[in-house]
DNA sequence: GCGTAATAGTTGAAAATGTAACTAACAAGC
DNA sequence: GCTTGTTAGTTACATTTTCAACTATTACGC
């Protein structure tokens, strides 16, 4: 007799639900603070993050498609919170660096986001938790 | 010394990722079947889950905005997915239910919700499958 | 080397979403 | 009853996202 299966319980609607829950206050911040959208903080987070790189591997990193990534870019740019410099081995390409400007965005953004993620977890036990951020990690591929 | 925040550990970045992840192939699915898009499914779902109610009742359980939920039942509408009977005891609202073909919609892709649930849930031991869930009911709010 | 395929990134048009303002109906105070 | 406020749902307009070309450059096969 297997038990039914209950939708209610179907992991990406409650991925969605809880990543929306979870994303709105922080948004609300950078875009009040910096006028980002979500792709273009989400682009500041892997330059922030991990250092300079090309827009080709923050696409392969973050699953974000190209002309979202082309666009965060583009107005990042203009807002000097990036920039761009050609790549020598390959005139296609150039690699994306944070400015002063865009360093010091990501610092303030991150003293938010360690706040805004505490909160988060406090609502859960620390084995719940820990069993989250693995689970994640699983399904975040 | 605190222990510094590792912002890959960032729950609405690893929600996120996860939610674009695990939702993509379904979607593929009920866009290429029935050609409906997110938010069409998701109101199906909650139809299909819960039984006939308001598009008020179905924004409230999902946090879908009015209007995606208001442009979501024009179109499920349209196709004949659904179909609304006006309230008796309120004429600015009314009930919203599914046709046959909605029910056959809607029964037809539980059983690739389901399939596609197990597939991931398979990546995960039980006992962070539960954890996971009990943590994403507490975040969805 | 030369033709073909693949890759990095951009752009334009169509579709979807967000925001705010709107209509219509109900509710409450006086 | 009449004014004011609230709620259900829709619509209009601006912004964002998606999809499908497109350019420019590099890599491969022969």
């Amino acid at each position: 007799m297997a038990a039914s299966f209950d939708p209610s319980e179907f992991l990406p609607y409650l991925l969605n639900q809880a990543a929306e829950r979870t994303s709105e206050g922080f948004r609300a911040i950078y875009k009040a603070r910096y006028g980002m959208l979500r792709t273009e903080w989400r682009v500041m987070f892997h330059l922030g993050q991990y250092g300079a790189m090309t827009a080709r591997e923050i696409c392969d990193r973050s699953s974000i498609h190209k002309t979202k990534v082309s666009r965060a870019v583009k107005a990042l740019e203009e807002r000097r919170f990036l920039s761009r410099t050609p790549l020598e081995t390959d005139r296609r390409g150039e690699i994306l660096s944070l400015t002063k400007a865009g360093q010091a965005a990501y610092a303030d953004l991150l003293v938010v986001a360690e706040r805004h993620h505490a909160s988060l977890v406090a609502g859960l036990t620390p084995e719940d938790h820990a069993a989250l951020t693995r689970a994640l990690r699983v399904l975040a591929g």
